[in-house]
DNA sequence: GCTTTGTGCAACTTTATAGTTGCTATTAAA
DNA sequence: TTTAATAGCAACTATAAAGTTGCACAAAGC
């Protein structure tokens, strides 16, 4: 059995990746913060959250190493930024599996009429 | 500040619980088994896996919270099939997003050329 | 009635995740 | 050149999640 997706190139085991690292009210937030188009560092992301800059740090790496934002450096500062291509998987891949489920219904409703 | 995400009226609390369910490869799987439409049972959604029918139960339940399937008791069995709303309103948040972005990008640019 | 099949519930182990604190290094500002 | 700010790394705790085993119970089948 194939470990793709239809319609797309990325593994299963990749879209798990993404779809966990917005499984997680706080990232969402940051998701929110940056789909403004701003970079960002992260002392800057963490005003106005309850959490440590440490925590959120690792918040950040792990939307980082899903693709959902992107780090550079820029003196002392790690500049973040949303990274909108993995979101365009996913639509995607929502996209697949619901016309594959309208598809298929189809094809049982064409099946139950006759 | 607003618990919700413009365009939908679901909480961002809900849209975690719904990425943080698709965020396993496991149960990605069981999304794309059903996704032919078909209602099956738990026996018949663990044959194939390497998991014991308990765990694979557990990873049912967890997309039935998360509104990705629905559950239907018949005689002995518990029948699961695919509900596509939920990934509809992930559809819209995905969008709303990358339009945000793609909007506020279209703006920054429209600033530094003008 | 007895057996098989499909399931639910509870307790338990193991591992991953979220979050913290403490320390160090580097950059920028005074 | 001290001092502030920004960040990275490591160790640690606490909690959640994934998975297991064992047992009990109801529905079909014989």
């Amino acid at each position: 059995m194939s470990s793709r997706v239809r319609g797309s190139t990325l593994e299963r085991k990749t879209f798990a990746a993404i779809f966990s690292a917005l499984g997680d009210e706080t990232r969402l937030e940051m998701v929110n913060k940056l789909s403004d188009g701003s970079s960002r560092s992260i002392s800057e992301l963490t005003v106005g959250t309850e959490l440590t800059r440490q925590a959120v740090t690792k918040h950040l790496r792990v939307l980082e190493q899903a693709g959902i934002v992107q780090c550079t450096r820029s003196g002392r500062e790690s500049l973040f930024e949303f990274a909108p291509n993995k979101f365009q998987d996913l639509q995607s891949y929502l996209e697949t599996v619901t016309q594959q489920w309208d598809t298929q219904l189809q094809r049982l409703k064409n099946f139950v009429e006759g």
